[in-house]
DNA sequence: TTTAGGG
DNA sequence: CCCTAAA
């Protein structure tokens, strides 16, 4: 019998014929496994790589893993304080900038509000997120999601990327602030004004779900009420300054959707295996002309799908919940070395960027749109203008430095000078090159009026940044990749998943669930193993069993990243084996 | 949508 | 991981 040739023991194979996929149902019946063995397999499977996830985690306890973090997170009503003026420089100030971002989320009718991402500063130790509140109040989970998400995309801005990084709302998650200098929470409430020092351990417990308030000794109610404004400031958590040696004792937190932990990793340590510049060879490598072809299609079939439609689309729900790097990037390396233009090469100008200036962000959402998916709304945002659709522009004197050819010396940038006249601004990369290309939407395009606008939003305020907001460049509203029927026009902007390497764990699941089902039901093995692992499709599980059974042929020599166990290399090359040949025995 | 296979 | 033809 070919069942004992097998080699695997301790349960049954259930020999599934694979019935042409027109005969296979797709509906209810075969939303989960087919019989209660294979079900029971699933659960086993889920429970040992739980299991042997736990014990393989960097840090196992949410806890621990922010030993290090350092955050402070304020709010405070009055602008003018001190604690933020301080922190900013000549170049953050207010009202100079010229691109605003805007993030709308359409579909919803009801009341909308608008928020505003006024600045952004990165600083050596801080990074403050200002936030202008038009019209409602901000609790403070929406802080936290704040201070926590963007630490987790300047991480990544910092290509020390983890990837665990995931977006969207993890059902159940339990964070822990922690600011070992003295955690300060303070706030305005109306008349009401308090501040919370942490004189001991500075921990400001953060329980529940991400939807949760956070839980104060006192004032345990929104931190703000309306026209006020938050600041969350990150001290300590990223270092902008692109040398990860600073980051030694700085953790990020990921979270993994899936199994609603948290994890942290030391900056140190993922530095060591992050290879940038694999990974824009691999992404250069594949800038296909296919894509343009990919994206006519698309354009021709206008077919799209909106992102936050309540999951409607398994599998665009599932992609939407990742994070993504931007699919092309270009960190160009190749910074031209000094010429000898008459200059003193020898002199070397020397900059400490504390701050840099950001286009204000405009996001528009329903009131009657959930928190989650704001902080989704936003996260993407943010996570867009953070990540690859900006480049630099530089302020000396208030004035734009427009010649990129010329020279420091010859633009007046020198040691001498105050630091103060030079500032760094994060503009849209294409903002006066491409202009809007939303065909469909025609309010967002220039010259629409407000009254455009408000049509399809009916935004509670509008204030000044009305105007800009007509004449948002098109690279914003494709950068905030909160707007689908925009992100088509521009190509530039289709994002690549995060690398989430498998588990052991994950390996094991994979292996047993094919060893059962076989290797071409890849649907199957997803729902039976990988069921509550979002981001995993069953493309991907297939793609990871050709990656293992390719890993199982080669010498040991020649493998990379996590080795995987041989024990398991071995059965991944029987059940091929075995599966290859039941295929061929079925087939002809 | 799912499978299968190349990139 | 991405992309996509084919079923």
């Amino acid at each position: 019998m070919r069942r004992l040739d097998y080699g695997f023991t301790g349960y049954q194979v259930p020999v599934v014929p694979r019935a042409s996929r027109s005969s296979r149902g797709r509906g209810q019946i075969r939303k989960k496994c087919e019989d209660n063995q294979i079900r029971g397999f699933g659960i086993l499977s889920s429970v040992a790589g739980n299991l042997s996830q736990g014990s393989e985690s960097l840090v196992p306890t949410n806890a621990a893993c922010v030993q290090d973090l350092h955050h402070i997170v304020y709010a405070n009503s009055n602008r003018e304080r001190d604690e933020g003026r301080s922190l900013k420089q000549d170049s953050c100030q207010r009202g100079t900038c010229d691109e605003k971002f805007f993030a709308f989320l359409p579909g919803l009718q009801g009341h909308h509000k608008s928020y505003k991402l006024n600045e952004f500063c990165h600083g050596q130790n801080n990074l403050i997120l200002e936030v202008g509140s038009a019209s409602g109040a901000y609790d403070q989970s929406e802080m936290i999601f704040f201070a926590e998400k963007l630490a987790t995309v300047n991480s990544r801005n910092n290509c020390v990327s983890s990837s665990n990084s995931v977006i969207g709302d993890s059902p159940c998650f339990g964070e822990f602030f922690e600011d070992k200098v003295g955690g300060v929470l303070e706030g305005k409430l109306g008349d009401k004004s308090y501040t919370s020092i942490s004189e001991k351990d500075g921990i400001i417990p953060i329980t529940g779900s991400s939807e949760d308030l956070i839980e104060l000794d006192r004032e345990p109610h929104a931190l703000v009420g309306s026209e006020s404004d938050v600041k969350l400031s990150l001290l300590d958590c990223i270092n902008h300054v692109p040398c990860p040696k600073h980051y030694d004792n700085v953790k990020v937190i990921t979270r993994d959707d899936d199994e609603n932990s948290v994890r942290c990793s030391q900056h140190s340590t993922i530095s060591k295996s992050y290879t940038p510049t694999a990974g824009i060879r691999e992404r250069t490598k594949k800038l296909s002309a296919s894509r343009n072809w990919r994206e006519a299609q698309k354009l021709k079939g206008g077919q799209m799908k909106p992102m936050y439609c309540n999951g409607t689309n398994r599998h665009m729900d599932e992609r939407s919940q990742n994070i993504y790097p931007f699919k092309k990037r270009k960190f160009f390396c190749q910074n031209p070395p000094c010429t000898s233009d008459g200059g003193d090469n020898r002199s070397i100008v020397k900059l400490s960027i504390k701050s840099f200036k950001v286009p204000e962000l405009f996001i528009e959402i329903p009131a009657t749109a959930t928190v989650g998916s704001l902080k989704r709304t936003v996260m993407e945002a943010v996570t867009a203008i953070l990540g690859d659709g900006l480049h630099v522009g530089i302020l000396l004197q208030g004035k734009k430095v427009k010649d990129d050819n010329k020279t420091l010396l010859q633009t007046g940038i020198s040691q001498d000078r105050k630091r103060h006249s030079l500032g760094f601004i994060l503009e849209p990369r294409h903002a006066q090159i491409t202009p809007p290309a939303c065909t469909e939407d025609q309010s967002w395009l220039p010259g629409c009026t407000p009254q455009d606008l408000s049509r399809h939003s009916a935004p509670l305020t509008l204030q000044p940044e009305t105007q800009a907001m007509v004449a948002v460049p098109s690279i914003g509203m494709e950068a905030l990749a909160v707007v689908p029927f925009c992100r088509k026009s521009n190509p530039e902007f289709v994002r690549r998943r995060i690398r989430r390497p498998f588990s052991a764990s994950e390996v094991e699941a994979l292996v047993q669930a094919v060893e059962k089902l076989g290797t071409g039901r890849w649907r199957d093995v997803k729902l039976c193993a990988f069921d509550s692992e979002k981001h995993r499709t069953y493309v991907d599980l297939k793609d990871k069993w050709k990656t293992l059974v390719h890993t199982a042929r080669i010498s040991p020599q020649q493998r990379r990243g996590e080795p995987v166990p041989q024990e398991l290399l071995d059965r991944v090359l029987a059940a091929h084996a075995y599966w290859s040949a039941a295929s061929d025995k079925a087939t002809g």
